[in-house]
DNA sequence: CAAACCGTGACGTAGCGTGAATGTTC
DNA sequence: TGAACATTCACGCTACGTCACGGTTT
């Protein structure tokens, strides 16, 4: 009759069968997420069949992304919220995946930039952080929005494409740093050169509100709203008052003209 | 005359304009990516205007993904080396997107089976993690093609949607699952049952090579080049030899028929 | 006997969070 | 004088990598 083969690994060839380390069978074994099914009698791990498919499925979710401490808790065979726990880590990568998205974007719009203008621009880089973060953080913004506004936000969102967006962004960031230059060179906010400025500014907003008048409406709340803002929220124009205060004069400016 | 006003902040506020806490300050301080201008008396910590700059700076290096210890040396003023760097910096977040995003499909098609099906069954599971891992791992694989080859997959890859991935993915995995079974229960490679396997192995083959004969070769070139496999290559049936074995065997009993 | 394996500590990593114990400023 | 600041330790966390030192297997 046949003997069930018993086939028992040391840890180096079972380690080399998952694609792990034998210092992370260690690992596991010391935090109780995989022990050896026995020891020899000078103390050297042995793993099974059982443990074989266990340390795949540790692998199989340490790929989804789950912590260690989780898998245990996972593992463990009354466990039965093996949905929830996908769809919660779904939504988590998901979220993840907005952040790296953004940095991407991020790096290519300040790789267009140096390439054509000259050195690296710290200003701009952040004017272009900025807009990207204020995109990312759209669901936050929309509370300031009346419903009127956010359907004419959706609508002109559908013909949105990367490029305009890419586009958009430099606009903004390299508006933002010829403002600044303007400020610290203290030039007057009714000079020609601020009501250039002026207009270049108000044609990006109509860029964005596409001179729906509820949508400059939140616009406006959004920004008189300033210390309601969150606190993580470094991407907008708090650090710079200036910028926006001259920008908010030549405005005027103009309108007296 | 006006005087310069020196505008000096404390740890709390400064803290506060950039949207970090105070014990990051003191990191920072710690390990000298940013020291206070001055101190009190008493050793508090005091900000003026160039620190503002350079801790904005430092946040908007984060956002790309840069370490405290490449900020530090990219802020160096000598430095002249952004652009490298954030060409660097941008392959790698795209790699880390990559892995990401094969995470995500990989929750959703398991998402999808354990919806239609039953409970989640790990199997499963991992044969969906296989496929994907072996998607990803396009570049490393391409190097058993040859020329016509390659050109044949990227000809097919055009029309390559991912409605059209998810359904693969689910298939073959489905389809190891069955395999496993049967092997398990130690079914015939002659017998009808077995016959049936082969004959979906061979469709979802076919669906991958488009019937091309050079595509197949490399496939093949691939597949018995095992031992050449990267250590971490946990995506394909090495752990699992009887099944690959079992299909190898009810193929050769097809062609004799 | 030598090579190749095994074991157990124990420290290092990144970027802070979170106290604890204590002094300073308004 | 009390509230709200500030300071410096110092341990905790993730998932192992990387020695160091010494025993075991073949």
């Amino acid at each position: 009759m046949t003997v069930t083969k018993p086939s028992l690994f040391q840890a180096r060839e079972f380690a080399r069968r998952a694609g792990v380390t034998v210092r992370t069978l260690h690992h596991y074994d010391r935090i109780g997420l995989l022990k050896p099914s026995e020891r020899t009698a000078a103390g050297h791990r042995l793993y099974g069949e059982r443990e074989i498919v266990r340390l795949q499925q540790i692998v199989t979710m340490k790929f989804i992304g789950f912590s260690l401490k989780q898998i245990r808790c996972l593992l463990e065979p009354k466990n039965q919220e093996l949905q929830t726990m996908l769809r919660l880590q779904r939504r988590t990568l998901e979220e993840k995946r907005r952040h790296l998205d953004a940095a991407i974007r991020a790096i290519s719009a300040a790789e267009r930039l140096t390439a054509k203008g000259r050195a690296a621009n710290w200003v701009t880089f952040q004017k272009i952080i900025e807009v990207i973060q204020m995109q990312n953080n759209t669901d936050w913004m929309m509370q300031y929005y009346s419903e009127d506004a956010r359907r004419a936000i959706a609508e002109r969102a559908k013909d949105w494409t990367p490029e305009l967006q890419a586009r958009c962004e430099a606009d903004w960031a390299a508006l933002g740093k010829d403002i600044e230059a303007a400020t610290t060179e203290g030039v007057d906010p009714a000079s020609a050169r601020a009501q250039a400025l002026a207009d270049r500014w108000s044609k990006l907003i109509e860029g964005f509100t596409g001179g729906n008048p509820a949508v400059m409406e939140g616009l406006k709340k959004l920004y008189s709203d300033r210390e309601h803002w969150p606190a993580n929220a470094t991407y907008m124009p708090r650090n710079d008052p200036g910028s926006s205060e001259f920008i908010r004069q030549a405005l005027q400016h103009r309108k007296a003209s």
